[in-house]
RNA sequence: CGCGGGGUAGAGCAGUUUGGUAGCUCGUCGGGCUCAUAACCCGGAGGUCGUGGGUUCAAGUCCCACCCCCGCAA
């Protein structure tokens, strides 16, 4: 088939990796322009545009496709579109032009954490099943039916970034899986059931403020779910320690105040329970285990976290 | 030229202001104590102080250039 592709961030790259290497032809690639990031505000491609160009694919970078992407779209007349993390709404006349319809490859067991940041969500509401969901666009946000779905056990210690890597892969295998079966016509489109769904909002920086009154194990999954982005922190000297991986762990006290620390890493009583935080970064600092960070910087217990 | 922090033993840090013996916590190795231990005691090994140049009797420390890492802002 002859494949448009669209995505942006790392998450969508082993699908359009697995695309390259497929049968299929990837005759064009969509993603986000090129936006400045990083220290000295250099713009810097995505990490689908890096990989396209790579192959030599040809890479169309619409502000909105919707409004300025139709006539490249059209005029590449694909197939089949599909979609892994592109960040953009599709219209209708999008959705029109490739002859067998779009397919996204949407990371979370569907018909939950429809939305933007599924993985996220997944891990602030403590889930135990993870997945990816392949699906047929349609003009809602996620709302398409399914075509198919593979979850797994949630490791509860990973945080948001390595388990978006893990899907990313899982992802990958599923797109071929559906590809094939749509080639096959073994596919049966099963309508998401509309009274489970759940709708997840993007992830704002605010919350990664944490409430030390919450439970143990809220907290936990903040701090995995919400790293790398936005990232969970407490405000320290001049500038805010960062909390990076947690734990549930036992023990009692005034909410935010250190219990424990040394071995365990920073545990720190919490309204119900508390957490072991093992993994932290300091201002100007990078990341490193908690025990590792405590050697130099001892915390004493008591000390009371913003 | 967006703003800022940092690079010292395997890990995390202090020491740089005011140049003059390489220090702390931990790990590691050896020994001791203990029913036992992530505990405690004694002893040892381990460092081109990011790189290159300069100043000096003497540079981790002062000067110049460069490399690498990180936070904020976007």
């Amino acid at each position: 088939m002859r494949i448009v592709f669209m995505g942006t961030p790392d998450f969508a790259v082993p699908s359009l990796q697995a695309l390259i290497d497929s049968p299929h032809e990837v005759i064009g690639v969509f993603t986000q322009p090129d936006r400045p990031k990083g220290r000295g505000g250099k713009v810097q491609a995505s990490p689908v545009k890096q990989l396209a160009q790579r192959h030599g694919i040809p890479v169309f970078q619409p502000e909105r496709i919707r409004r300025d992407g139709v006539e490249d779209l059209r005029a590449l007349a694909p197939d089949l579109c599909v979609t892994a993390a592109f960040g953009q709404i599709l219209s209708q006349e999008v959705l029109d032009i490739p002859r067998l319809g779009t397919v996204n490859v949407h990371a979370s067991l569907l018909p939950r954490h429809r939305g933007s940041a599924p993985i996220a969500w997944a891990i602030l509401q403590g889930d135990e099943e993870v997945g990816v969901t392949t699906m047929l666009t349609d003009k809602g946000i996620d709302t398409g039916a399914m075509l198919l779905a593979k979850s797994l056990k949630r490791d509860p210690l990973m945080t948001c970034g390595e388990l978006t890597e893990v899907l990313s892969r899982v992802g990958a295998e599923l797109l071929l899986e559906t590809l094939a079966a749509m080639d096959a016509g073994t596919l049966t489109p099963v309508p998401q059931d509309e009274s489970r769904m759940t709708y997840d909002p993007m992830l704002k920086k605010e919350m990664g403020e944490i409430d030390w009154s919450q439970c143990g194990q809220d907290i936990a999954n903040q701090i995995l779910g919400l790293n790398p982005w936005p990232g969970c922190s407490v405000p320290w000297g001049e500038g805010r320690l960062k909390l990076l991986r947690a734990l549930p762990a036992e023990g009692e006290g005034e909410p935010g105040e250190v219990i424990a620390s040394g071995k365990q890493g920073l545990v720190i009583a919490c309204g119900q329970g508390a957490v072991a935080v093992t993994q932290l970064q300091a201002p100007g600092g990078k990341a490193m285990a908690a025990t590792d960070y405590l050697r130099g910087h001892p915390i004493p217990v008591g000390t009371h976290l913003g």
